[in-house]
DNA sequence: ACTGATTTGACTATTTTTGTCAAATCAATT
DNA sequence: AATTGATTTGACAAAAATAGTCAAATCAGT
């Protein structure tokens, strides 16, 4: 189970990247990338979208690392997290239906 | 399982209390209150904690509701919500380690 | 030490969130 | 249907959080 800093990490290394190059593909500073792929900076859904297309990465997929990333780091230092999450679920199910 | 909103407004109601009077044992505009009750806004931690005083209620349950109407809330149109629970829950555990 | 890649941090711009306020709406009562 | 009091709404401003730009610093390999 791979944090989504560290899959496009990977990603990027495997298809022998630059930071510089991806960078260009994406049209987005290389700093913020850099700051991506080490977990300092949230990405938005449509760089995420754009990723998942340079590195063939199944968008679905990528989404599910990004969000539950996102929500992970929320509730990290959260004393009843597990708790939190399974009402979560509960609610979810609920307000979809609505 | 009742959404945050609604725990606080019944609460308010049971204990017979108008928001006006809500508003200044919180020192919090009445339309704020108002719109926490309607889930229209986000209360802060410390507004939770507040409410859970007022009320006489299990600070830790009302962090509980207030917290996971939030995950709620922001997964509620994500295709693949449940999945990103279940993968938020193995990357929380492992967070915490670190 | 030099080169090229990555990381860092200061800065600005933009967006989002928060609270204030007054007016509008609603519900009950006369 | 007019009055009263409670709640809701929406426009606005202040404050906070987030996003991107840039140049300099650091790092790794030669």
């Amino acid at each position: 189970m791979k944090l989504f800093g560290e899959i496009i990490k990977e990603k990027r290394e495997e298809k022998g990247l630059f930071l510089r190059q991806v960078s260009a593909l994406m049209e987005l500073d290389q700093a913020i990338i850099s700051k991506l792929e080490r977990q300092e900076r949230k990405a938005s859904r449509e760089q995420v979208l754009k990723f998942a297309e340079i590195y063939d990465l199944n968008p679905d997929d990528l989404i599910i690392s990004w969000r539950s990333d996102k929500v992970a780091y929320e509730l990290m230092n959260e004393e009843n997290a597990e708790q939190i999450l399974k009402v979560a679920e509960t609610k979810v199910k609920y307000l979809k239906k609505k």
